[in-house]
RNA sequence: UACCCGAUGGUGUAAUCGGUAGCACGACAGGUUUUGGUCCUGUUGGUCCAGGUUCGAGUCCUGGUCGGGUAGCCA
């Protein structure tokens, strides 16, 4: 409703059916009706968001509904552990379902009635041929396959079989239910699909009642079809299944009094993202390979793993929106995803300080045992955020990177004589430091600072009108006050844009320092109790931008003894860029 | 060598009936700044090719080129 946003190509399509009625009453655009179908045979990842966001954004947007629907036909594959994984996926991503979760496998009775009278109107039969059989004879693109010598058995005889083909008569494999289409068809799908075969699994959600199970192609329509679904969204590798959805609903209404609903299967390109793999093959590869630790690893984008790393559910929908819908397959960068978490955790995340990797700081003139709150703001981007107290004292952490013996043109952070600003405390100079004789690392900085600016404020100017200043402002932490965390700086798994297209093999492509664990110092309010000011996130795990660094969350590995945070991503750095050129 | 689909700056995406090619991200250059963040301003740069229709084509037609998909009893 709000959005302005230019109608996508899906979308100028309901328009104009919602303008001729097509679906109901003319301008009653409430009948739209759409679904999230998965297979409940993995986790959910990136890419699913994608569909996920199209088919709820879309119900949302014409007042319709979007059901969650299994598609549960082939009990070889699925598990009971994804049907729940996978509602919880969604829930996080933010989406509500219309009504209960849907099972196709509730539908298997209706189906197989509906598979019986294709085959009295002689437009299916039983095919006793074994599965390298109907290979061999489906011909390839090009040159027309060989009709199935059981193809013109009478109606009845199929009829007979298939009813003891549920009833469990025949072996696994040994029939199968096929449409009888054209066996020369340039589309390889019309070529006689199998529309049911024997399979004695137990099923995730209906146990043992059936040994006879739907394929796709005939299933999928159905389903469509009995939820009253108007526009069945799928990705382009089902283009040129459509004609076969279309026949089979097609074929059904022939001559039959009561018309089953016929919804419209549109086509869309599925997400594909730089850097990222997101097959299922690979995705299980990594884990079993222990190239990652698990499905909810942060460097996965499974929506578990991306929601462990810290990704929030409003920057997934937001990139959604962004990238759009067309037909066109798109390769998109993957620092758009980047960008998006970056502009919902800018506004939204309360700022903390935390070094990373400390280096000791003294401050020669400030006196020991003495301790000062310091007001610090929690978000420039949201006065409402409000301030906290951050405690300041002689000894301190900075990071180690912001201190140099010997520093390049343009570093603005601390070296020997020079003077910075520590963030909301005070201007510090340097007036010595200590090194490590063997290694030669510097291992504490000595300072001393300027009363006059406490807070960060610049000091008066001199008699003569001069103003002193400070290019660099460092965050840092109080020694006696810091709280140890671990945390835990995730970069890309892949420095491929497209991991494995080099070699063939993806494992050339891993970035070796995709994890780096270091032990960080950070600021009181950092602690295992979330402080009273912090904003309350949709899915509960919390959230700060360490200043300087980037935005990080609260991993659950954390105990109340340890800290563990995970870093999102890093803020942008001008500074490393113009280092590296 | 079959069928289906697609093609607009570096990337992604708009352009009503055929009527000024726009927006976002990036890159680059400035400005602001107590985060080398954010924010603001500016610059850069595009209709795959060849014909045709038309006063006028990103849009319509024809032919090509390039890219993607398709030969599971997977979805």
């Amino acid at each position: 409703m709000a959005e302005e946003r230019t109608p996508n190509f899906i979308e100028q399509i309901i328009d104009r059916d919602i303008a001729e009625g097509r679906w109901g009453p003319a301008g009653d655009s409430s009948v739209i009706r759409t679904r999230f179908p998965p297979e409940p045979n993995g986790y959910l990842h990136i890419g699913h968001a994608k569909s996920i966001w199209l088919n709820f954004s879309i119900a949302r947007r014409y007042g319709g509904r979007c059901f969650l629907r299994f598609d549960d036909t082939n009990p070889a594959k699925e598990d009971r552990e994804y049907i729940e994984a996978i509602q919880e996926d969604v829930r996080w991503l933010g989406y509500a379902w219309d009504g209960p979760v849907r099972y196709a496998s509730e539908y298997f009775e209706w189906m197989y009635e509906l598979a019986k009278e294709l085959i009295a109107k002689g437009r299916a039969y039983v095919c006793e041929l074994s599965a390298e059989e109907v290979r061999q004879m489906r011909g390839t693109p090009g040159e027309p396959g060989k009709e199935s010598p059981w193809r013109n058995r009478p109606a009845e005889e199929s009829l007979d079989l298939f009813e003891r083909m549920r009833a469990g008569e025949f072996p696994d494999g040994s029939k199968t239910l096929r449409a009888k289409i054209d066996m020369a068809h340039p589309n390889l799908n019309m070529r006689d699909p199998v529309m049911y075969r024997i399979v004695r699994k137990p099923h995730p959600h209906v146990g043992d009642r059936w040994c006879v199970y739907p394929m796709y192609d005939w299933a999928h329509g159905l389903e469509d079809s009995y939820e009253r679904i108007t526009h069945s969204l799928c990705t382009l590798e089902f283009e040129n299944h459509r004609p076969l959805y279309d026949w089979f609903i097609d074929a059904i209404n022939e001559g039959r009094e009561e018309k089953i609903h016929h919804s419209q299967q549109i086509e869309f390109a599925k997400l594909l993202l730089t850097h990222v793999l997101l097959s299922k093959r690979n995705l299980l590869a990594m884990v079993q390979e222990g190239i990652v630790r698990g499905w909810d690893d942060p460097r996965m984008h499974t929506l578990r793993g991306m929601r462990r790393r810290g990704w929030t559910p409003e920057s997934i929908r937001a990139f959604c929106e962004e990238v759009g819908v067309t037909k066109y397959n798109s390769l998109i960068d993957f620092g758009r995803l980047e960008n998006a978490v970056r502009e919902h955790l800018n506004a939204v995340a309360p700022r903390r300080m935390g070094v990373l990797r400390p280096l000791r700081v003294v401050i020669e003139n400030y006196p020991e045992g003495k301790v000062e709150m310091m007001d610090a703001v929690n978000n420039p981007e949201d006065p409402g955020a409000g301030t906290r107290k951050v405690p300041f004292s002689r000894e301190l952490f900075i990071e180690r990177d912001d201190f140099m013996v010997d520093p390049p043109k343009k570093f603005f952070r601390l070296r020997p004589g020079g003077e910075v600003r520590l963030r909301y405390a005070y201007w510090i100079t340097c007036t010595g430091f200590e090194a490590d004789p063997q290694t030669g690392e510097v291992v504490l900085v000595r300072c001393t600072y300027d009363p006059q600016t406490r807070g960060g404020e610049a000091p008066p100017p001199a008699p003569d009108g001069t103003r002193r200043k400070v290019k660099g402002t460092l965050h840092w932490v109080s020694a006696p006050h810091a709280i140890k965390a671990e945390v835990r700086l995730f970069d890309r798994l892949f420095r491929a844009e497209q991991p494995g297209k080099a070699t063939g093999d993806f494992r050339d492509d891993l970035n070796p320092d995709s994890m780096e664990v270091v032990r960080a110092m950070l600021e009181p309010a950092l602690g295992p109790e979330p402080a009273s000011d912090e904003p309350a996130w949709s899915d509960g795990i919390r959230r700060f931008q360490l200043e300087r660094h980037g935005y990080f969350c609260v991993d659950p590995d954390s105990t109340p003894e340890r800290m563990v945070l995970n870093r999102t991503v890093s803020l942008k750095d001008s500074w490393q860029k113009a280092k590296k050129q």
